[in-house]
DNA sequence: GCCAACGTTGGC
DNA sequence: GCCAACGTTGGC
């Protein structure tokens, strides 16, 4: 299993607005950079990802499963975008922010701190489980 | 609101 | 195929 860190702006897709799609999810849609979306298609049904608040809050606030298979994205008629569902898993009991990951040093290859830019990111198993240790959770689950 | 970093576009 | 110009993202 893979995991992923997905960034979106809480006023326009919020934790909250994630949550409340249940265990339905939602396409991850509006991704329109490669990288990005090489990342989603990359997934598989079960990988977990991470949900990052960016510009307000600037924290990790929850947990995703990836829940469909890349395809086209609905909100385009351009052919080469496409996304994956996600559901909400999870809160984060204690959301890590990214004043956290920069002052830990185990953290700091991490994407989110040398390419903040990119929407969709890669996250290896050893930064999953130490940001999920800093936010409360059992890194065994 | 500013601005650095990055990605994309388009002229040559 | 190079690279300058431009637009966008996102931390501060």
């Amino acid at each position: 299993m893979a995991y992923w860190l997905f960034k979106s702006e809480p006023s326009t897709w919020s934790w909250e607005m994630q949550k409340k799609k249940g265990d339905a999810g939602q396409q991850w849609d509006g991704v329109r950079n490669y990288q990005a979306r090489n990342n989603m298609r990359a997934m598989k049904i079960g990988d977990l990802g991470f949900f990052y608040h960016s510009n307000e809050g600037l924290e990790v606030v929850g947990i995703v499963e990836v829940c469909a298979l890349a395809h086209r994205d609905t909100t385009t008629d351009d052919e080469r975008w496409e996304c994956v569902d996600v559901r909400a898993v999870r809160d984060m009991p204690k959301p890590v922010t990214m004043k956290d990951i920069k002052a830990n040093p185990k953290l700091k290859e991490m994407v989110l701190v040398n390419n903040s830019r990119l929407s969709v990111q890669p996250v290896t198993k050893e930064e999953w489980i130490e940001v999920c240790r800093m936010g409360g959770l059992d890194p065994a689950q």
